[in-house]
DNA sequence: ATTATTTTTTAGACTTGTCTAAAAATTATT
DNA sequence: AATAATTTTTAGACAAGTCTAAAAAATAAT
C-alpha cells in the first residue's frame, strides 16, 4: 500500500514519463509538484526500495510495470471522480481538479468499479483525457493542436492540453466546449492567430489558445 | 483547517460526548482510537490551542461550540457519503463504514452539499443514525432498545446501536431490516431472549440481539 | 582540457503524530 | 488519614515528509 506522498510523486512521474523517452530528472519531479530537489531525492529512494522506479544516481527515474499500473490506477480514479463530479453533482470542468485531487487517494475498489459503472464505464474525463482502464490501459486517440490544423481543415474539439481554471473559464465564455466543430478559416502570418467558425459564427483565436486545444479530424 | 488526526480526534470526542455529562477521560479518547494514552494527551493540546475543546489538566475535555460544529460536519459527511454508498453503488450496510471513514476528510463543501441534494437530503443513513444539517443540528427520533419493549408492544425498527459487520450481517440472514414491523411475543425470564413476531412470522431472539436494535414504537 | 554552471545528492534540522517508560496527580481502599 | 491502585502527563525517542545549506557529480562554456 502506497502512502498520499508517494501516490502524488508515482502519478508526476507517470505524467512525466508520457512524453519523454529518458528517465525522469529529479528537478522536473520535484517542480511538478511544487517541492524541492533534495524532497524529490529522498522519495525517489523509498520508491526505488518499493520497486515501482527504476533509479541509478545522477541517471533519472523510470517507472517499473508495477509501478506504471499502480500508478495508472490512481489516474484512473482521478478522471472518474471528475466525470462524476461533472454529471452528477454539477459541477464545471474548471472546478473539478482539486476535489479529484484528494478523491483519487481513496482505497477502496468496490467504490471505484461500482462508481465506474453508475457513469456508464466513461472512456473519458471532462476535460477530454482518456480514462484507463483496470489494468491500467488506455486507447488513445489520434488528435491533434488546433494550432496544426491548416487552412479549411475541421474537426471535433476532444480535449485541452492545458486544463488550467483560467483556460476551461476562458473557454467557457467562448462558448467553445468538447464535442463542437471547428473550422480553420484562416490564419494570420503575422501573429499567428486564426480565424475559425464554430457553432456558425466566426471567432478569432489566439496562437495561445490553439496551442491548448485538442481536435479529432 | 483540520488535519486528517485532528478530524478523527474531534469526531471520538463528539461520540463520547453524547452520552456523558463530564469531560471525556483521556483514556475514553484513547481507547477509541485505537492509540495511547500519552498521544491523545498530545493531541488534546492541539485541539485546546487551536480552540475546538476546553482542556485542563487531569479534567477531560469538552468541546466548544466550534468544536461542536466541526466535529458534527464530520459526522454529516460520513454519514451522506454512506447513504451515496448504498443508495448509489450498491453497497451494503455492513462494508460502509471503513469507506466513509476515508471519505468523511475529503474537504468540499460544493462537494458535500451537491451530494445532499443528489441524495435528496437524506435525514438518517443507512444504519438508522441521523444526519446532522449544515450547522451540525441533529433532530432526534424517540427510540428506545427493544429489550426495553414488554409484551405484546409494537414498533417499527428504525437503528442500530452495534454496527459491526458482524451484527450487520446477521440481522440481514434472519430478515431484520430497517423499516420493518416487529412485535414482541414472549419475554423469556430465564435467558432474557425475546420471541418476536417479524414479516408475519415468529422469530427468537437473544437478549444481546435485543440490546442492539432500537424500535420506535 | 580546464574552468564555470547547473543538477543532484547528502547532511542536518524541523514538524506531525506516534510510542515507551517514568513521574505526577487523582481516585479508591484499607 | 495514610497507603495502594489507577489515570494522566511528561520526557525522550522514532518514522515520514519536508526544508536549507553544503558537497559531489554531470554538463556547458571557454
Ligand atoms: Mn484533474
Ligand atoms: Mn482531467
Ligand atoms: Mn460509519
Ligand atoms: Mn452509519
Amino acid at each position: 500500500m502506497f502512502t498520499l506522498s508517494e501516490e502524488n510523486y508515482l502519478k508526476a512521474i507517470y505524467h512525466l514519463e508520457s512524453g519523454s523517452e529518458k528517465g525522469i530528472s529529479t528537478n522536473a519531479i520535484a517542480k511538478s509538484l511544487e517541492t524541492k530537489a533534495s524532497s524529490a531525492t529522498d522519495m525517489i529512494k523509498k520508491l526505488s526500495e518499493k520497486e515501482v522506479v527504476f533509479y541509478k544516481k545522477y541517471q533519472g527515474v523510470t517507472l517499473t510495470d508495477f509501478g506504471k499500473k499502480t500508478a495508472a490506477n490512481i489516474v484512473r480514479k482521478h478522471r472518474l471522480w471528475e466525470v462524476f463530479l461533472v454529471e452528477r453533482l454539477n459541477f464545471s470542468w474548471d472546478e473539478v481538479h482539486e476535489v479529484a485531487e484528494q478523491l483519487e487517494h481513496i482505497k477502496s475498489p468496490k467504490l471505484i468499479n461500482q462508481l465506474d459503472a453508475l457513469l456508464g464505464f466513461p472512456t473519458h474525463d471532462p476535460h477530454g483525457d482518456p480514462i484507463p482502464d483496470k489494468d491500467g490501459n488506455i486507447n488513445a486517440v489520434d488528435k491533434i493542436l488546433l494550432a496544426n490544423l491548416t487552412k479549411n481543415e475541421r474537426g471535433v474539439c476532444v480535449g485541452v492540453h492545458d486544463s488550467s481554471s483560467e483556460f476551461l473559464r476562458f473557454l467557457d465564455k467562448k462558448g467553445i466546449t468538447l464535442g463542437k466543430e471547428i473550422t480553420v478559416l484562416e490564419k494570420e502570418d503575422f501573429d499567428d492567430s486564426l480565424l475559425i467558425e464554430i457553432d456558425a459564427e466566426k471567432l478569432s483565436i489566439s496562437k495561445k489558445i490553439a496551442n491548448n486545444l485538442y481536435i479529432q479530424k
